[in-house]
DNA sequence: TATATAGTTGACCGCCGGTCATTTAATATT
DNA sequence: AATATTAAATGACCGGCGGTCAACTATATA
């Protein structure tokens, strides 16, 4: 029940205060992952966190702060990882395939990412959500670099690609979000409309179109 | 404050019913163009409508089967401008833009299409959630038969055009939703991140893109 | 006018995010 | 060792939310 290990009793120390904040990350982020964005209540993270609700906001002003920072923290862990996937020479495929992979595999990104303008964003503060942006400008800066050896595409484009994969991104999983509805309860014509809209084929090959318009543009001097 | 013209008192033949709930949507939609999706509340709802809470109930089983109907209601508005507007011979640039500017100016459609999926669809019965995916499938392909000619492309291509156009839109107007920060308290930095995913041109040039795609692998056969 | 039917109501429920006077653990002072 | 000081932690409390339902009453029928 009690996920904060590493400090029993008060955080005194700026440290200790680090460590619990922390701590309580770490317990939203799992107890995020079972019940979702709509369902996750600060009371009940407090239990599973050992702290009273109050304690809560000690360390994050709203939910809304709280929820950009586990987005922040995946957006930067998730970059690191599709990052480490590029080689240096890639298809737009494979490129567009590790991202949608990647993605994917973090069960937090996503989901944040898609809540992050019209929901998230509109109760935190204008300075944290200025560094939250500023964090957001140097993970694309970053992976756009490395995009640009991976696609042999000049700076300018490859930051066009990955801020382009960003939106493509979102619009492709959206169906993804849907009630699960795994049993046949649905007729046949609902279940194929369900399945051509299939997140990962639907970003792979626009993801594709995309980069390859942008490098055709590119050549013709657009 | 009162809304609810067409009657009255009690709605008791099944036209009468039919008329007070959609009163009832049109006090709706003005009041959700007001303060948007997460501010609407169903007690301030039937105070604009001049009726009891319980009374919302009877029309409609939840908040958000409420919000789907408006949903429905504003694709089909929607599509049915958005046709109008096609001609039989376009640019996919003309076409691009003439989408985008018809979903901005219905005030209500965009919102709804955004949070579809992972917010309102959770909390529907299924049979409604099914009667409104064949809403949607009969629309889509309503729109795909008019893009066929306007673009010239054969049905398929023309029905993987329109569902990738709903893709791409979703994902190119998300940075729309964030909270409207007029003033100048935000670093140029930040500025510049903000107008480089201006919604308008990140559709337009990637729309192009993609249509242009999908009528290269129709032409190589892929 | 009396009765039956069914549309309408709003007090009520459990829960939400967020607040703040009070408590109390840990430190500093004597 | 005893005491005073400080600030982290608490949880009762607040207004408001979506949703419910026994009671009420407007209307149609007999």
């Amino acid at each position: 029940m009690n996920s904060v290990v590493a400090i029993n009793h008060r955080a005194r120390s700026s440290e200790q205060k680090a460590l619990r904040r922390h701590a309580v990350l770490e317990t939203a982020e799992m107890y995020f992952k079972e019940v979702g964005y709509e369902t996750f209540s600060m009371a009940q993270l407090a239990k599973k966190a050992g702290l009273a609700k109050g304690t809560l906001y000690l360390y994050f002003k709203t939910r809304e702060e709280l929820f950009l920072t586990l987005y922040e923290q995946s957006l930067i862990r998730w970059s690191q990882t599709f990052i480490e996937t590029l080689s240096n020479t890639m298809t737009s495929k494979a490129y567009a395939q590790s991202l949608y992979k990647t993605t994917q595999a973090d069960g937090v990104f996503l989901p944040l990412l898609i809540r992050l303008e019209h929901v998230i964003e509109h109760n935190v503060s204008i300075p944290r959500l200025v560094e939250s942006k500023r964090v957001f400008i140097h993970q694309v800066e970053a992976i756009a670099e490395v995009t640009s050896s991976a696609l042999r595409l000049n700076t300018e484009q490859a930051l066009e690609v990955v801020k382009t994969m960003g939106v493509l991104l979102i619009g492709a999983t959206q169906t993804d979000q849907s009630p699960a509805l795994d049993n046949e309860e649905l007729p046949t014509d609902v279940q194929h409309l369900i399945t051509s809209f299939s997140s990962e084929p639907l970003f792979t090959k626009n993801a594709a179109r995309i980069i390859e318009g942008i490098r055709a543009e590119g050549i013709s001097g657009v």
